[in-house]
DNA sequence: TCGCATTGTAACTGGTATTGTTACAATAAA
DNA sequence: TTTATTGTAACAATACCAGTTACAATGCGA
């Protein structure tokens, strides 16, 4: 989402290189092209090697934070993990699994609901000035 | 989630050693004793050394896996965490997490109610039986 | 075409967390 | 007092993440 801001707020036609956004964040500039990489591969930013560095490929108001979180946070789309060899001669180490499944999903689609109502864009109008 | 089905579906006044969960979560028994002392910590269950092992403190039905979720889930409460230390001279770096604050609480928010929402008795109710 | 700023990525370190294991003192029921 | 069980320490193995260094590959601009 740092990267994300810095860049929503950048002129259009602008290009944002690794140093300066790694500057803002206060990390190494590998750390940002890491994370660059996977925010390319879902799409949402466009990176050239040469000159300049990396640009938004949406507007910032059609980028929600459930893109972002998708991009870079979710381990095989599931929030939650489970233990993976329960006892299958166990009635309840047999079924728990499947039992659990709905009531998670269920909670997984209500924080990404939350995180798809709000947009890089009014996370960046945010930024900028102090609170309060 | 395991222990709590276990216990729940485990006859009143009987109860249950960390080896026999650890039978059915196909695990070794220190595994179950340190969720224990977690579940013990949030009143969940207690917990006696010398015969018998653990049972349940309240009714599987008076206990949501919000409940569960905070004894053993959650890290200072908080389910997304942030880089530490953006750099202050910076207008983003500077309040680029005050301006996710509310966003990722309400997400939060958003999950936790539909954990609230189902109990343990609810999941015990799912396994035992073969699905469809 | 050449130079050069920049990316992409590999390799490594250090720190932290998790699972599983062994071992054993402390506990308390019978 | 005996005995089953917990609570916990210590340790190994594994995994993951942030950060760092290094360098080849890229492609823009002169």
């Amino acid at each position: 989402m740092h990267v994300l801001t810095l860049l929503a707020v950048t002129p259009p036609g602008e290009l944002l290189t690794s140093d300066r956004m790694a500057g803002s964040v206060n990390t190494n500039p590998v750390i940002i092209r890491r994370i660059l990489g996977q925010l390319k591969k879902a799409g949402l930013v466009e990176v050239r090697a040469a000159a300049g560095g990396t640009y938004l490929r949406r507007a910032p108001a059609a980028i929600s934070l459930l893109d972002v979180y998708r991009a870079v946070e979710v381990v095989d789309n599931r929030l939650f993990s489970m233990h993976d060899k329960p006892n299958p001669k166990c009635p309840v180490g047999r079924t728990i699994q499947a039992a659990l499944e709905d009531t998670l999903t269920r909670a997984q689609t209500a924080l990404e609901q939350q995180l798809a109502a709000v947009s890089v864009a009014q996370v960046a109008a945010g930024t900028g000035e102090l609170v309060g």
